[in-house]
DNA sequence: GATGAATGAGGCTTCATTCAT
DNA sequence: AATGAATGAAGCCTCATTCAT
């Protein structure tokens, strides 16, 4: 059951990722790392300006290749959102794997702590999911497609297991799971305006919030609850 | 109170507007027409193209006009985007208007209501949500610095004074209206893995998650609750 | 003799004027007072942004008029620039004729007051002078024949007699007169770096450089020579 | 001393031209290469129709390269004005190195041997000049500036140290060094009403007419004077 | 005579991608 | 495998002039 929470989907030879970025290079491994670069690179003159703002020069200078390199890991501008998006999820789970949810036996509490997990992982890379939220559509049709996939896969996938465990069922798995999933990034959507507050309240707030609205925290208390 | 739920942000001589979307024009009302139609034009390339693969030539064709007479109304592509937000809020201010809101005298049923009849416009306008969520953040600092204004006070601003009628107060008050703001718009931002079920229930079940995230409702039933 | 130095050239019905600048305007007071304030516009906003950067539009606006009517009363843009140097040089000469240069007998004293009297009136339109020289050129080729023409009859002009009455002849009358006239302009073009000294000396030094150059002033002092 | 009359601005890495004219490009030689095929494709088209008349394009087929290419070595329009008023310089700085004025000990006839020297090489340059001197004041603020300088440090300057050499001081130095400065150009800027008369008469008079004015030429005549 | 909205060609600049070295 | 120079099609915007009202 462990394996099927959280399932890092890594890409091997002749998956998806090699027909969707395809690359001349021969050796894998040093198309792994130089993607690698490239992605740190990317995101991180990407925050700044945005995708379509940013050139590939400056993509190229701020991954410390030439042009002629980085179209040798890569075959577009848009296969570089797409590993961007991969990477993200990666490193979610990642998160998740080293966090200790699949030790919890009581399905709540796995839920709640998954919660917290997901909500803390993506304050700390609120620019990425920034980032990502809202450049993901400019995706050609291709790589749409495949991100699509990957976070019906991956994201809604791995809370519809969550909620199924504590026993909802039918249509409404699915609303929810999108749901949770929907909400997990308010708070770097919306951050701007919450800045006055305990940061630290807003987090709980909103893992309150969720539950609630799933009908698993009788009423309105921020102190109780099975966290 | 009623005037101060719905209190649609008509532009007057002298007001921001004025400062931001400038025209060498004389005659206000054409101005006004003139943008209608540019505003009715440009979206409709919008929603299939986004906003930055969509030249200003084919805004001008999609509007009726010659470039000479586009920036005879407008002074850049961004102020297009601009108004298309200024336009979102107008609609849907009218939509409130004529909604009977102001006349429920329960709080609670107001907000209920409130949402169904936000949810409902806001289903009617897929397209032009999709379509703001996800390019607001490309406008230039001048132009955003306003709209995040303009957001705050109406959108916001409406379910700030909605949640605080059923008694809400303190920092979750802000919490809880930007949240409820953010819920509005999952059904159009992740609509595209829901089309299987039935439509009609989803806007159903998603005012109950919301009431039941404030704690408006108490236990999970799809029945119970003050419609 | 009076007259035949300072010949004010006032254009006449169907004169060059009419032929160069049209305009479908019966009358011809209005034609004059329209001109005049278009003149008096132009240069103001000339002044600020050079010939190519300002448009018809802030001329319009500048002269108090519609775009409609500026067209009324010039036909081109380049019209403008050709009014702007007739004006100058009806500055200059009503500024001549007002100066007693005419009465003054003897030849060295009037060639020196009529250098004085010029870097006045120079100095006094510095923004005039700095614009005409350097935009002039630009003329389309109609009005510059003409303008070029204006400059050797009237202002060149001016000077070869001037010279011709201290004692000149021949070639070199030509080659002193273009270089005198030329010489007026220095102050303007160069001002720039001569902001250090004393303003008052910068023109009495060149009303010396000239006679000296002329021939007409023995050795270099700025005490003795005729003034 | 030799030294300090001809000092040959070439411009260095790291030197005001890479900041002022940005590049992408890395190959420094080939920087200067293609600016030089710049520099004569931009100055040939500039001569006939002037800087604003000529469009970027024209450059671009004049210089012998596309669009994208002239834009590798080049980042706005005025960096060609730019440009072409150092190549300017560079040539007038070669051209005196070559002339064997450092060797001439008298300071009187050092000086009128720059003047021959600038003369004879301001006439093989008509166009040039030409161009330049009525251009120069459409370069934006931050060219501007350093094309003021340039002129100052080295054209002026040139003059006033040779001025010095002959026994001038104070205020007056200046004043001199940036009249001499500019009764250079006086032929070619007027060129056009002196065509008449012997070509060569008129470079002698202009030398004596200078020297006289500076006061180093007793009385006028042809005939006498340090040459 | 007056108004100012409308035209539309053309200006400068950018940049993803290719390819010779 | 690596480099970075070269391409050229668009992109956004301007503006002198005309013309319907």
């Amino acid at each position: 059951m462990v394996k099927s929470i959280i399932d890092r989907p890594r890409p091997r030879p002749g998956e998806p990722e090699d027909r969707l970025v395809p690359s001349p290079a021969k050796n894998r491994d040093l198309i792994q790392e130089k993607r690698r670069r490239i992605v740190a690179g990317a995101t991180r003159v990407f925050f700044e300006k945005g995708f379509h703002r940013t050139t590939i020069r400056e993509i190229a200078l701020a991954s410390g290749m030439s042009m002629g390199q980085l179209y040798h890991y890569i075959s577009s501008k848009d296969d570089i959102l797409f590993l961007v998006y991969e990477h993200m999820q990666a490193l979610w789970f990642d998160h998740l794997a080293t966090s200790g949810i699949e030790e919890i036996a009581d399905p709540g509490q796995r839920l709640t702590r998954a919660l917290r997990c997901t909500l803390e992982f993506i304050g700390q890379h609120k620019d990425l999911f920034l980032f990502i939220y809202t450049e993901t559509k400019y995706l050609d049709r291709k790589h749409l497609r495949v991100v699509l996939a990957m976070d019906d896969r991956n994201v809604v996938g791995f809370w519809r297991r969550l909620i199924l465990d504590v026993g909802w069922a039918g249509d409404e798995l699915e609303f929810a799971a999108n749901l949770v999933s929907f909400l997990m990034v308010f708070l770097v959507l919306r951050g701007w305006n919450l800045e006055h507050g305990g940061r630290g309240r807003d987090l709980d707030d909103l893992i309150d919030f969720t539950l609630r609205g799933l009908g698993l925290l009788g009423e309105r208390s921020r102190d109780g609850g099975p966290r």
